[in-house]
DNA sequence: TATTAGCACTCCCGTGTCCACAGTGCTAAC
DNA sequence: GTTAGCACTGTGGACACGGGAGTGCTAATA
């Protein structure tokens, strides 16, 4: 790819100038000029040579200067060179281990651990957290029961392996007495106890296909209702959000618009899930730069993810961090990788 | 009260320029000045006249200016004096009757009902639309279900009138047979069914009192499980908000600091629970008008807030809208009334 | 007595000018 | 390849200026 050519351009003091200029700018904030490279560089080399050197890395893309007489600022190439080649990353200190591990113990549900996940992701990086709802396809079906309302609505309970329990009320055309339901719903459990919800969607499918020969009144009946709760299950999932606000604490983030945009989207929910998908399946943390994420109210963001597993070791879902592009890649980072880890061990205690 | 002696000193000519300004700066957003009052308020007064009812104005409180020549613009106690005896409320028109009726219709569960309403709030008003999550206090208990899940954890279904299914997983000291289970539940549906979970708390605690001279084993249990299940159940309450967002676009609300004030204190939510507590005490439309609410980060917002009623008749939460003070009183009240009585019929048709 | 015209006054706000500052690119010398 | 020197440039703060909007007060009017 780009970067690989690149990396042969810029040679390595170049790229050693672009890191102390990155970090620099994250620390600041403010445009880096060939004087102060000069003194952060650690090369006692002169403004005048810096300056040709940041002539070069503006040539390849990687820096830029807001206009004539003001220092560099690192682009979304610059960026994304600096994590793909120059990271030095900084694993949490022990105070901040201990304050994730604090909030992620205890046999507390499925569902406050999320919440306690991402409100420390937001808390450690003062950045908005984010924690993807596990999605049910990944889930086990532990116990299925059933509970007759009234005399065709029934409330079915599934228990799935994560500790959640899901109710839904389904609708019948007919009426079910019930021993009707107790058989159905031990049926269900014989067969289908212990397997995912997706492959169970589908098994049933074809199971209702063999049994209309068989004609065994008991399974239709059951595998009828659990296809129809199922069917109810095919949307999109869900994430939680917190720290939201730490985002309006940001000056490059100060654009009541963008940021109306970037809030809206949180609330709109559908996209960032998509994206959010899209980083399942990567194997470990995963970084979008700027527009990298090709999704428009994330333009000044970056978004810092990694998927975590639940109790069987599978990828459930995945979590991660927004800020502003200009944000401590070293330390968030690593701080995204091990809330992953430490959630993925706390769902598995349970 | 102050507002009483207000209404005598300012006289009935006061009043209405009082009302012409109000409104007029609702429209504008700028401060009116002598001139442009003479103008609106139909009187043929010159501006000279207009200067001194606004100085009495003034001088009352209702009205102050941000600057030796700058207009006028009202005061907290000028919009509270309008909306108490100066409104005309305008209600809604037949189309937006009709987006409200479209989206509170259907035999959607309760859930998203009120996620409906509060997004036809915002909506309508362009304003931060809320409602609060019935409190289950109000709410009849219409079945309860134990679900066995492992020896010593019982998964507790709530079945309550308004539809809504609660489930609770508690964890019991002792094992419990199935047959336990059953008749536990058995015996507190036929006792305890159609009541409210409040009246119903009060009564477990007294009945166990009695039991335990009786010692009905099976009576024993069922009560000490449904303590442990209502005893869960005392925290905070819950709302639904939308439209945040469109705080963003008013300037009387651009301070990025106040702003983030505000916004916190959304997700915080405890203290804004506080408030609509209050206000299901209330008969009607209650308003806050900036520091009225006495809640800081809403000093430059105003608050109108309606309950609602569930299927019985009974007030079971609370709705409304956030905006700044300058909103369009006129429009909103109406707005907020009407919606809180279409969720109560919706509610009431299930 | 209530209303009005007139007038001096005040404050805001947009505009334009000026200047120091920081940093650049280029050239020529080392 | 590195560096000193220099002319150049965009930013942003300070300042003055003037027009505009609106006020309060006074004196005249109906």
């Amino acid at each position: 790819m780009s970067n690989e050519s690149i990396e042969n351009i810029v040679n390595e003091r170049s790229q050693h100038f672009l890191k102390v200029l990155i970090e620099r700018y994250i620390r600041e904030g403010q445009p880096v000029g060939s004087r102060t490279l000069s003194r952060d560089s650690g090369l006692s080399l002169s403004p005048a040579t810096i300056r040709n050197v940041m002539a070069d890395l503006e040539d390849a893309g990687l820096i830029i200067s807001p206009h004539t007489s003001a220092g560099r600022v690192p682009t979304i190439s610059g960026y994304r060179f600096f994590v793909d080649y120059l990271v030095s990353l900084i694993p949490p200190g022990e105070t901040e281990l201990e304050q994730m591990r604090q909030q992620l113990m205890g046999d507390v549900d499925s569902k406050a651990l999320i919440e306690k996940a991402s409100s420390a992701l937001s808390e450690l990086t003062h950045m908005a957290g984010l924690v993807m709802i596990p999605r049910h396809d990944y889930v086990l079906l532990k116990q299925i029961e059933f509970v007759p309302l009234s005399d065709t609505r029934i409330l079915v309970i599934l228990v799935t392996s994560d500790g959640e329990v899901q109710n839904r009320v389904i609708e019948t055309g007919r009426q079910f007495s019930q021993s009707d339901l107790v058989q159905a719903q031990n049926f269900l459990n014989a067969n289908y106890g212990g397997q995912k919800l997706e492959t169970m969607r589908t098994r049933i499918i074809e199971d209702m296909e063999k049994t209309r020969r068989q004609m065994d009144a008991v399974m239709e009946q059951a595998l009828s209702l659990a296809g129809q709760v199922l069917a109810a299950d095919r949307e999109g999932g869900d994430f939680v959000l917190s720290g939201q606000t730490n985002l309006m604490g940001f000056n490059e983030l100060s654009d009541l618009e963008r940021l109306r945009h970037l809030f809206d989207s949180f609330a709109e929910k559908r996209q960032i899930l998509h994206l959010l998908d899209r980083c399942m399946e990567a194997e470990g943390v995963q970084i979008f730069i700027g527009e990298e994420s090709g999704y428009e109210p994330f333009d000044s963001c970056s978004l810092i993810t990694a998927p975590y597993q639940n109790d069987d070791g599978e990828v459930a879902g995945v979590l991660g961090v927004v800020g502003p592009t200009r944000m401590d890649y070293n330390k968030v980072i690593p701080i995204v990788d091990v809330t992953a880890r430490l959630l993925s061990n706390a769902l598995k205690q349970r």
